[in-house]
DNA sequence: GCCAACGTTGGC
DNA sequence: GCCAACGTTGGC
């Protein structure tokens, strides 16, 4: 069971937008890198990842599951970009900050502080471990 | 609004 | 295949 991360500039699709989709989830289009891309295609029906505010926010504010593989990204004719589908679970009580993030020792190796600017990043069990709790959830 | 970091593109 | 130039992103 991997865990994820998706950075959205909140203009552009907020955690808001993602929690009005409800259980139809959305497609988690426009990602036009090679990276990203490739993190996507490993991901499985089932599995989770925090929703990440870039910009004026700079905090992870929610979970997702992903709920559809990898597949041909709407958005664009170009076959060499895909995405998932993703729907809202729930949101953190307490958003966890990037600050927060960089200020704790065990997350200074996270990618999201290493290299903000991944749109879709892993995320490791400890890692997840950790910011469910500073988000106010057991985990 | 600025600037640093990164990815992509294109010329050679 | 390398590398310089450029565009984009995101933190500050």
């Amino acid at each position: 069971m991997a865990y994820w991360l998706f950075k959205s500039e909140p203009s552009t699709w907020s955690w808001q937008d993602q929690l009005a989709k409800g259980e139809a989830g959305e497609e988690w289009d426009g990602v036009r890198n090679y990276q990203a891309r490739n993190f996507m295609r490993q991901m499985k029906v089932g599995e989770r990842g925090f929703f990440y505010h870039s910009q004026t926010e700079k905090a992870i504010v929610g979970i997702v599951e992903v709920i559809r593989e990898a597949h041909p990204d709407s958005t664009t004719d170009d076959p060499r970009w895909e995405c998932v589908d993703i729907k809202a679970v729930q949101s953190l009580p307490h958003p966890v900050t990037l600050q927060m993030c960089k200020e704790d020792p065990r997350l200074a190796g996270m990618m999201l502080v290493r290299n903000p600017r991944l749109s879709v990043q892993p995320v490791s069990a400890e890692e997840w471990q950790i910011i469910c709790k500073m988000g106010g959830l057991a985990g």
